[in-house]
DNA sequence: CTTGAAACTTGCTCTAAGGCAAGACTTTCC
DNA sequence: GGAAAGTCTTGCCTTAGAGCAAGTTTCAAG
């Protein structure tokens, strides 16, 4: 399945958009790979496009005062993902954007995204859906990280994603969860 | 100022509409009141309405399985507020709703709020604006819980809302900041 | 295949915050 | 005003997770 195919597939299961409306929305998405470890966007750029994982994924985290990375999303295939605060205010990202396999996405400018969102009904729709399924992922982890212990978290965790700790390097899971590596060392035998 | 100017001006500075474009969509809210610790929506409750503040406040909150309280958010004056996760998806509340001062809201219906959403262009802005804020400041909660100690978050807090401790008793704020009484009395003695 | 560099694990110690208990202070309401 | 209920503080001990150091495994590059 191609990787148009891919986008299109998602925006009909949310907007039941016929491949007529399609047309003019692929028109502002362009095909890009990045390879592991290389940077979407850097902190304090600001963030000029979304982007519709293919294949692969990317992770978007922040680096402390203390030089802790703080790992706050993955982003998998079929998810959008983009720094949306720098995106939405134009303001330097305080976040880094950084693929962790070999990464396939279909890029779309800030300034073509916000058109279609004002113009074209059925992304106007998507971006609510998009915004919608971001606050409720973001409300869910609010309340795991404040009333969870690290080892609930990592259960539900893989209950979610039962490949990532195979796909993905201990030290970013153990960001996301908001512990050291040592303790998800220590958590994984107890699993 | 009355409760329609208040929200007339919330939506104006957001949209730029017109006291013409007004009037179809302040027919949709009517004004509510509740004394202090009274609910606005149970857990387990379907969400029907959102509300705008526009005196008091009141808070979202979550009993987990070891009955501890999580307050996620205080909605105070010029602010919307519901559970967006039950109004978007029709499902049961896993939060309440509580007034925490004398409060009044307008409040909106569920199916005028979305019918809104859809057709009338202003009420579609503020809708985007309201998830963008919402995500927006998730995310910023989500860096400061994993990344702040308890004594930063409640600094923080303190910068934001400076009369937050005198407004509303210690364990909502305790809950809110992710710690236990005990500690934020201790942390208070730190200032 | 070798070699160096990451990444991961694990023993030990330390610290922030939790939690109990008891006391002080505040509301509320008859 | 006084009793009762709720809220806040504080001493003491416990605990989850942090952090260092040293060893082990994995992996990429020559």
């Amino acid at each position: 399945m191609s990787q148009l195919d891919l986008l299109y597939r998602y925006m009909k299961e949310r907007t039941g958009l016929s491949e007529q409306e399609f047309v003019p929305i692929s028109a502002c998405f362009q095909p890009f790979s990045y390879k592991t470890n290389t940077f979407l966007l850097r902190e304090g750029e600001v963030c000029q496009h979304n982007y519709f994982v293919t294949k692969g994924s990317f992770r978007m985290y922040h680096v402390n005062a203390e030089g802790m990375e703080l790992t706050r999303y993955f982003a998998f295939e079929n998810k959008f993902g983009t720094n949306l605060t720098s995106l939405i205010e134009g303001s330097p990202s305080i976040e880094n954007l950084q693929a962790i396999e070999p990464l396939e996405v279909l890029r779309i400018s800030k300034s073509d995204f916000f058109g279609l969102v004002e113009n074209n009904p059925p992304v106007n729709k998507i971006y609510r859906n998009i915004l919608e399924n971001a606050y409720i992922t973001s409300q869910k982890r609010i309340y795991d990280l404040q009333g969870m212990t690290a080892l609930d978290r990592l259960r539900w965790l893989l209950g979610q994603y039962p490949m990532i700790l195979t796909r993905i390097p201990s030290r970013m899971i153990a960001s996301y969860l908001g512990i050291t590596p040592y303790t998800l060392s220590r958590l994984k035998a107890q699993l």
